[in-house]
DNA sequence: AAATAACTGTACTGTACCGTACAGTACTTA
DNA sequence: TAAGTACTGTACGGTACAGTACAGTTATTT
């Protein structure tokens, strides 16, 4: 067996596994877990049921295989280094819109619902969930922050603590209200707003004294 | 039929409407709605099927009738009568505390993962959840937050914004790393911790400059 | 062109489970 | 105690769907 082989079996196979997790992807958040069929998906990926079992073991493999694929594409890094000595204000502001932006996107707040509610059931995938997710995003202020108040910059007892706090406060009842579906996806611009009170807030909290 | 008959044949009725809310309270929080199944519910209850139907008229039926008791009782008014003229700080730690308290309980949580999960299947549920739930929270801590502002005690653009920042900043990661299951729930000291500091924060941030 | 790998399509098995029907049993009231 | 009400238990219909078996078809390599 060449390498030429093996690449174009792998490209060949991995084109089938893309239409697979698109499709998955689709029908899954449209319709939640339980109720998305193997039938349904297949039709849409354009696939057959074998290829399926072969690729990803069954529903749960494929169901996976897709959240972890949506995970590492909502909480990849976020790129700072554009913002390396600018005050911390606008590195807040900064980072916390681009945040925001990519977690209201319809996309992610399905694969978090998702998440949830098979969450009992498959405990593992939550933890994995939160490792790379919301706990790598807080990690991450966490870091930023202890780096201002080691600089003096802030005053803070509790880096950890103040960017859970941040972290919520950005999040807010966005996530809620748009994960229940009580309201749509707010504009760019009340995005920015809302960050740059929050941000105000924060850090003017971490100041006072 | 007197009204002694009314009064009786409710009762009865209604014990047994309990037995199956509460059952179906556990299976339901336990497994999720999908999984969960009317057999694990019936048998749990000590009722039968035949009951199930006759009250609640089906699987679904049965799932709003216990969201929306746990509704009311997780969402009942909190009572502040107590707090009446003391400073902010006090206010806003003692009313956080037990909103914290009240979320961050294995049925609130689990309720509140269901709703989550089943919203997109069931609009008008997600609706009443919220305006009852997460609505009526934010809208009680803007109109305080108002009413200080009015009385100076405090400068505000949107007081509707501050509340919906505070709000977030408190359930802040708690509620959805419990949810997660990646935490167990914080110990009473570690919420009253949490929620002086960021109330300090909060006020801190709300009086700069 | 032969051999093999990468699939597709259909059909089937088995199971799980919602909802209904019905015949029977306990409790309540008069 | 008779009549009615409030149930229970079992059994069954119907359906939906995950997973498997297999025979056939198309691409890829040599």
């Amino acid at each position: 067996m060449t390498t030429k082989t093996v690449i174009a079996a792998h490209s060949r196979l991995d084109a089938r596994r893309r239409a697979f997790l698109d499709a998955a992807s689709i029908v899954f958040l449209e319709k939640g877990y339980a109720n998305a069929t193997l039938g349904d998906i297949i039709e849409k990926s354009g696939g057959s049921r074998q290829t399926l079992y072969a690729l990803f073991g069954g529903k749960q493999g494929l169901f996976e295989a897709i959240i972890a694929e949506r995970n590492a594409e909502i909480f990849r890094p976020l790129r700072a280094d554009d913002l390396h000595n600018r005050p911390p204000e606008d590195v807040l502001v900064e980072i916390g819109t681009r945040f925001l932006h990519r977690v209201l996107t319809p996309e992610a707040l399905g694969a978090f619902r998702l998440v949830l509610a098979e969450g009992p059931a498959m405990k593992e995938l939550s933890e994995r969930f939160w490792v790379v997710g919301p706990g790598r995003t807080v990690t991450a202020f966490a870091g930023y922050l202890e780096e201002l108040a080691d600089r003096g910059a802030l005053r803070l007892q509790d880096a950890s603590l103040a960017a859970r706090q941040f972290q919520g406060m950005l999040l807010g009842n966005f996530q809620i209200d748009c994960m229940l579906g009580v309201r749509e996806l707010p504009s760019p611009g009340e995005v920015e707003t809302f960050v740059k009170s929050a941000v105000a807030r924060f850090l003017d909290g971490c100041r006072a004294r």
